[in-house]
DNA sequence: GCCGTTTTCGGCCCGACTGTTTTCAGTCG
């Protein structure tokens, strides 16, 4: 784990405590604050510590900045020691229960002695609890549920499983007699990688007839809220699913509310206040009156802002950037010519190279390579010199009969432990588009992977770099590798480096695209298709990239053929 | 604890829902 994972951790561990001392809550936004911006920070905090430039990063003053230098060099921070004497650390934990917050968690320690999980199970079954100021029965019930679902340990969701279960709920919900303009907001609408529940909207003006009949669906294992704007269950899959209910007059304001980021919302109120206006999820106000609401293009506008595409929102620079009129044209998913990283039947894939051109063909791609696995990959039935030239020639029949799409012949190359590839440059030299990546030796300690990737890179044959850190969300952590490092050899070289759209992967993310883009490095969106059904999942890699800021010269297979053979070095005729 | 073309001190976003209240606090997003 890297160490700005770890401070920011740690941060948001001392939030968590001075919560529940009741400390200033605005110190405690601080440490929230600085925690975010420490977690999204591409750069290694310990470098930016030896260029003593800590204060440079937004939320990091004089006293945050003394304390990283503090665990950079001892490993440990003293304050945050000394509050695990105050507050022990499992009472904090117990923040995550569902219905439990600081100030109660703060009566259970001070007056039962609750000190961990095990104490609140044992006083939520006896009578003393009724006792503390603001328990009651109904409380006590939302408690047990909530230790409940703490200790199924509600994981966030995967972008990629959470989309398609929020498109068919929104279906399902537009579909309410009187709901219209259904969407989904929050996390999913700005498409993290992660999210933790799913935000829709809808446009009613019976929204208490909606939110009923929405906590009646099939779907629906447990209710937590239901009033007349706002109904909140937890879905059979374990998912919670949030839904708001606005009248049109105010449908932008509060799309653009509830999509947040928290982060994003915060400057955009402030904003609001220093023009001596007020918005909330109904509308932006001068006094009374309502100046903006019925669209979000509206709300920005009368802010003096551009719309900002939801994928910024999170309080990185983006509404700077608006104000002063840099706002970025991000990259769309109709800009994409092809698919550069798919496998077939050869190695490990389910559809032969015919069907996987003719589903890409029908999203009206101009290219596709076929990449198979090297020899190395045994699992994952890597091809042999002689298998690849077995499958070259049913290539070239397929290319014969599926017409209107260019068919590439290509290969993802295992990057061999010492920086070798699993094919000789013989071999290389004669396929179209030639992939490399890092299936083995995880565990290689930094400078070596460094090097051992960059070496990769510099072969003349190779084009492009694999999901660069070979993370698995919520699986595998990312290798470690200095990737400013391999983005520099990337541009030095002219090679392409990956965004792998598979919803595991989502690699590179979207705080290191942006490095990579800040680098001036070309960037590859691909789907790493295993079955012609996953070519779809480009969406994913686009909207991870627009996170990144990516426009669409910074993608390579947003060039048409012609172009993009140019940067393969394909001779064409 | 951070931050600053309205401030180096005094600000720091806003509302719904619930349960326990007797006019509101706590929690959540």
């Amino acid at each position: 784990m890297s160490k700005n994972v770890e401070i920011a951790d740690i941060f948001e561990r001392i939030a968590d405590s001075l919560d529940i001392l009741e400390e200033n809550p605005f110190k405690i936004r601080a440490y929230r604050n600085a925690s975010r911006n420490l977690r999204e920070l591409a750069e290694d905090v310990k470098d930016i510590t030896e260029r003593d430039e800590l204060s440079k990063i937004p939320g990091i003053g004089k006293d945050l900045a003394e304390k990283i230098r503090e665990y950079i060099a001892n490993g440990r921070i003293k304050y945050y020691e000394e509050l695990n004497e105050k507050v022990p650390r499992e009472l904090v934990e117990l923040l995550a229960i569902q219905g439990l917050g600081p100030k109660m968690l703060s009566k259970l320690f001070k007056e039962l002695k609750v000190k961990a999980l095990a104490d609140l199970e044992r006083e939520i079954r006896g009578e003393e609890i009724l006792k503390i100021h603001g328990m009651g029965k109904k409380k006590i019930e939302d408690i047990k549920r909530g230790i409940q679902i703490f200790k199924e340990s509600k994981k966030r969701v995967n972008l990629g499983i959470a989309l398609p279960i929020a498109e068919e709920i929104v279906n399902e919900v537009n579909k309410i007699p009187g709901s219209e303009k259904t969407v989904f907001a929050g996390s999913l609408r700005r498409m993290r990688e992660t999210i933790g529940d799913i935000d829709i909207l809808t446009q009613s003006d019976d929204g208490k007839r909606v939110i009923e009949s929405f906590t009646k669906m099939p779907f629906v294992k447990n209710i937590l809220a239901s009033g007349d704007t706002k109904g909140s269950v937890i879905s059979r899959n374990g998912i919670q699913v949030d839904l708001r209910v606005v009248g049109p007059e105010s449908y932008g304001a509060a799309l653009q509310y509830f999509t947040g980021s928290q982060a994003h919302n915060v400057k955009v109120r402030t904003i609001a206040v220093k023009k001596g206006l007020k918005i909330n999820e109904y509308g932006l106000f001068h006094g009374d009156k309502k100046i903006a609401g019925e669209t979000e293009a509206d709300v920005y506008k009368k802010l003096g802002l551009p719309f900002i595409p939801p994928e910024m929102r999170e309080d990185r620079g983006e509404i700077e950037a608006a104000l002063e009129g840099r706002l970025p044209t991000l990259l769309e998913l109709e800009d994409i010519k092809g698919d550069l990283h798919v496998h077939t039947n050869w190695s490990d894939g389910y559809g032969s190279i015919e069907e996987m051109a003719l589903t890409a063909k029908k999203l009206g791609y101009e290219y596709i390579a076929v990449t198979d696995h090297s020899p190395s990959s045994r699992i994952a039935n890597g091809l042999s010199i002689e298998r690849l030239d077995e499958k070259k020639e049913e290539l070239e029949s397929v290319r014969k009969k599926v017409k209107g799409i260019r068919i590439l012949m290509g290969s993802e190359v295992d990057i061999l432990g010492d920086g070798s590839l699993d094919y000789p440059d013989s071999v290389l030299r004669d396929l179209d588009v030639v992939i490399v990546s890092v299936h083995s030796g995880f565990k290689m300690e930094r400078a070596k992977m460094t090097k051992r990737i960059a070496n990769a890179l510099k072969n003349p044959f190779v084009h492009i770099l694999a999901h660069p850190t070979g993370r698995l969300i919520g699986e595998r952590d990312p290798y470690d590798v200095d990737l400013e490092e391999v983005f520099k050899t990337a541009k030095e070289f002219g090679k392409a480096i990956e965004v792998n759209s598979h919803y595991l992967r989502l690699d590179l993310k979207d705080i290191n695209i942006r490095k990579a883009i800040d680098m001036d490095t070309k960037l590859v969106i691909t789907t790493d298709s295993h079955h012609p059904n996953q070519l779809t999942l480009m969406r994913l890699g686009v909207a991870t990239a627009r996170r990144g800021w990516a426009v669409k010269r910074d993608i390579i297979n947003t060039m048409g053929f012609k172009e993009l053979s140019n940067f393969l070095k394909i001779q064409t005729d």
